[in-house]
DNA sequence: TCGCGTCTGTTAGAGGCTCTAACAAGAGAA
DNA sequence: TTCTCTTGTTAGAGCCTCTAACAGACGCGA
């Protein structure tokens, strides 16, 4: 369960205040768990933790913004998985790399599938305004796996000029979002990439391969393998 | 908009309620689009018919049988528009008709995000006893795909004998779903491909590559052509 | 054509929710 | 010690779903 971000360096007060937060956010977890996000309730939670209703609104200015931080924390839960999982214990090849990336985030997915479903199933209507919170959130899993992905194909060269709009679209993002150096065509594989192991993911945790009666290991293993043939 | 399933065979009385039901439902599915899931409200909709809202309980047992009967009336749609588009009004090559199948299935999620995400993103917890009514109405979307991708390789020969576990869970699905002959090697690529489809789809909807400042057509088409290859 | 019975609507109300307002009591700081 | 800000309380407005009890209308069979 991550933290919120600022840490409790203020005095009593503060301390107690984060840490009813945290446990705010710990009973919304569970309530999401079982019963998705229109579960979720602000009542609820206060007479879990044997307090009137409205008394959180102190900690939360609303609903939506108690959701909000789960999803900025899952965002980071997210990506500390996928970094300690391609760090790895021991020497991982490049190619080995990629396939602890995929499976550490089809693991996060299955074990949490109502917070992945926070991640990409815009739970919230209207929540662009949210918007900039979430991209910088995203980014340090974006980072991770433009990191796997470079290994693979150390010809990160800058050789190749943007002549497609999508290079010039690409090369934009990268930039503005502070990537190290990253050229389009590693910007592109990550896209690829993200978007393959998220359509499998999604379908997974949706329990579609279940009611196809399918075993989602092997197409997941496939997929790893078709992307690693496309990056080298 | 789709129907319900049974015509309004019988006498006036039945004429009525169908018609009232259908009306129901098109106010619903703009309430869907501008809130969400969650915007549904059978008040609001009795309210807007000019009628008090426990009145519409004659029609719909509940919220969620209403929400269940959009998620079936939108797989009939979806399927319906991939099939008509992969039809063509002009022979079309077997290429042509999966870049066609391809277009229509994003086309149809951007015309209808809220509905393209009734249909994967589980509005419903505990949604499992309904699945028998999701499997069917998706049965006719896979045709067409399957159609369409079986046209791509004519040897749907029946030679590969199913060795591994994942092509005994393929075979078992075609059967068990009365698909039309479907090798393993078929299904395979058919589950590939919607994944891969829907993986771009839902983050598009999601407005992921909107954010990046990303235009999707390109990554569509370069995900079509990786299909193609794989399925020659 | 006539009455019957079903179907369709009504309101009342229970019980849930979010969130605001007004107020009481505490704990930390001066 | 006193003051002030924080944290809790309850009341209540305004939503919601859904059930219960009841009233009226309309199609259908005789």
């Amino acid at each position: 369960m991550a933290q919120t971000p600022d840490p409790p360096v203020g005095g009593l007060r503060d301390r107690f205040r984060a840490q009813v937060r945290s446990e705010v956010k710990q009973i919304a977890v569970r309530q999401l768990a079982d019963g998705g996000p229109q579960a979720l309730s602000i009542n609820a939670i206060g007479k879990e933790l044997g307090v009137s209703g409205p008394a959180l609104y102190r900690y939360f200015s609303s609903r939506d913004d108690l959701l909000t931080e789960l999803v900025v924390d899952a965002y980071h839960d997210l990506a500390t998985a996928l970094a300690t999982a391609t760090r790895g214990t021991r020497r991982l090849s490049a190619p080995e790399r990629l396939r602890a990336f995929a499976a550490a985030y089809r693991d996060w997915a299955n074990t949490e599938p109502h917070r992945y479903r926070l991640l990409f199933a815009a739970p919230l209507p209207g929540y662009d305004a949210q918007a900039a919170r979430l991209v910088a959130a995203s980014r340090e899993a974006m980072i991770v796996l433009l990191d796997v992905l470079a290994a693979l194909t150390p010809d990160n060269g800058k050789a190749g000029s943007t002549d497609t709009p999508l290079d010039g679209q690409l090369e934009h993002w990268s930039h503005s979002r502070e990537l190290p150096d990253v050229s389009p065509a590693l910007a592109l594989r990550a896209v690829t990439t993200w978007s393959r192991l998220h359509g499998l993911v999604s379908l997974e945790i949706e329990g579609n391969f279940a009611s196809m009666g399918l075993d989602p290991e092997p197409l997941f293993d496939a997929e790893v393998i078709a992307i690693l043939n496309a990056s080298t």
